[in-house]
DNA sequence: TTTTTTTAATGATAAATGTCATTTTATTAA
DNA sequence: TTAATAAAATGACATTTATCATTAAAAAAA
C-alpha cells in the first residue's frame, strides 16, 4: 500500500490549502516531508483500527472515508466523514486514547502519514499550529452536539433528508448531477441511525414524491427546498 | 452575581488540581488570578447563552451545571454535563465559533471568570497547556462519538439505564445514597431523547422491578449490574 | 459472459414510543 | 399556611419504526 509519492514535498502539495497545515512554515512543512509516508488504501480498506493506538495520523490528500464506531451488537455507527484535507486520527493521538473509531476508505484513498513524534514537535514548536488544531476538534465537537441533538429530536424521515443535504453539501455533485459518493442502504442505514429497511422505504417514497431521483446507488437531489423543510433544516 | 472571592488566588485553588490549569506555572496561575472575575450563579441562572460569542471561559469552582442545545420546536436537548473543575464555553472560544449551546446552573454554582486574552495568551505561551486543552476537546469529541452511537441504536429503556448510571458516576451520590444531582423528569427526557411520559413511564417500571428506588427527584441506584445490563453496557 | 454473492425492494406484523387528555402530587410563591 | 403553579403519574390511543420473511435486482467474481 505504500507509493512512491513520498518524495513529493509538503510544500507544494496543492491540497494543503485551508487546512491545519497551512500555518506552518516551510522548514516545518518540510520536517512533515522528511518524515512523512505516502499511502495508498484501496475502496474498503480499513485505515485505522477502532481500540487501536496510533502511531500517528494521516493527512488525507485524495479520496473519501467514513469514521465508524462499532454498537450495539456489532451494528456499524457512521460518526462522521473524511475528505481530501482532512486529518485521520487526531483525536486519539491528541487525547492518549485509543481510537474510539474506526475509519475506513470508500474508494481508493491516498494519504500521508505523519509520525506522532512529528506531530507533537510541531504542537511544541508552534502555538498557531495548536491552535488550528483545537480549532478542528473543537469544530468537529460542535458538529456532534448538532448530531446528538438530531438524533435525539429528530424522526428517521427528518434525519434522512437533512442527512441528504449534507451529503451534498459535505461531497458535492458529479457532473451529472449525483451525490458525489457511493453508499449502500446499510450504510446510510448506519449514517442515520435506523434499519436498513427504513432506510429503502423512505428513499423510495422521497422518490415517489420527486424529491430525488435513485438510480442503484446513485442518488441526485431535487426539491432541496423541500427536503430541508422535510428535515426541519434551517440553516 | 459578582462575589468577593475575587481575591482568592488560583495558586491556592484546591479545585485546580487535575485540571487543565494545573500544567500552569505560578506566574501564569497569576495572570489569571489578576485577571478573572469570581462569580455566583443562581440555580436556573444561564450563565453562557447558545448563539453568543463568549468573552472568554468560566472555570467551574463549585456547582453543577447542564449544557444544552435548542432542538426541534424549542425542545430543549441535554448534550452533557459540567461539575468543578471544569472549563465552561471552551468550544466555542476554541473554535472561534458561536456558543453552540447554552449552560445553565443546576444549582449554586460558583465559578471564575478568565478573558479571552489572558487564555489566548496562555495558548501562545505553554504548549503543555494548549495540549491540555487539546486533550479536553478530543476527550470530549470520544464521548460525543458514544452519545451519537447509543443514541442512534439503543432503545429508550437502554438509554435511560445508561444514563442514570453515567449521573451517578459523573456526580456520585449523597449522604443517603441518591444521586447527587437534581432533575426533573423532563430534564432526564431531555438528556435521554425520548418524552417526559416515557421517561416517567419507565423509571416508574424501574422502581417496579426494584433496580431503583424513586422519592420524588430524589433516585437511588440499587441494582446497577442488571441497570448495565438492561442498558447494554459493557465498560 | 455466466454464475455467485450481495444488495435492494416489498409485504406482513409486532413492538416501541409519542401524543393528548386528565388526575394526582409536589413545589413554589403569596 | 394556603393558594397558585408546576411537575409527575396514568390511561387511551395513534404513529412510527423495527423485525422477519421473501422476492427481485444489481454488483462482483469466476
Amino acid at each position: 500500500m505504500e507509493c512512491n509519492d513520498s518524495n513529493l514535498s509538503c510544500l507544494n502539495c496543492k491540497e494543503r490549502e485551508g487546512t491545519v497545515l497551512d500555518v506552518l512554515t516551510d522548514k516545518q512543512l518540510q520536517l512533515i516531508t522528511d518524515n512523512k509516508t505516502c499511502v495508498v488504501f484501496k475502496k474498503g480498506q480499513i485505515i485505522m483500527h477502532e481500540g487501536n493506538n496510533p502511531n500517528g495520523v494521516y493527512c488525507l490528500k485524495h479520496g473519501k472515508c467514513k469514521t465508524h464506531k462499532l454498537g450495539i451488537e456489532g451494528k456499524e455507527q457512521i460518526i462522521r466523514f473524511a475528505k481530501s484535507g482532512d486529518l485521520l486520527g487526531y483525536r486519539a493521538i491528541l487525547s492518549d486514547e485509543p481510537l474510539s473509531a474506526s475509519i475506513t476508505a470508500l474508494e481508493e484513498t491516498r494519504a500521508c502519514f505523519i509520525p506522532r513524534q512529528e506531530l507533537f514537535e510541531l504542537i511544541e514548536q508552534s502555538p498557531s499550529f495548536s491552535m488550528q488544531l483545537m480549532k478542528v476538534a473543537c469544530h468537529d465537537l460542535g458538529e456532534a452536539g448538532r448530531i446528538i441533538t438530531n438524533l435525539a429530536q429528530k424522526t428517521v424521515r427528518e434525519r434522512l433528508a437533512e442527512m441528504l443535504l449534507l451529503l451534498e453539501s459535505t461531497f458535492g455533485v458529479t457532473s451529472d448531477g449525483n451525490l458525489d459518493v457511493s453508499l449502500t442502504r446499510e450504510e446510510i442505514a448506519n449514517l442515520v441511525g435506523t434499519a436498513t429497511e427504513s432506510t429503502i422505504r423512505l428513499l423510495s417514497e422521497f422518490k415517489e414524491d420527486k424529491l430525488i431521483v435513485l438510480k442503484g446507488r446513485k442518488i441526485k437531489l431535487v426539491e432541496r427546498g423541500k427536503l430541508a423543510k422535510l428535515g426541519n433544516v434551517f440553516d
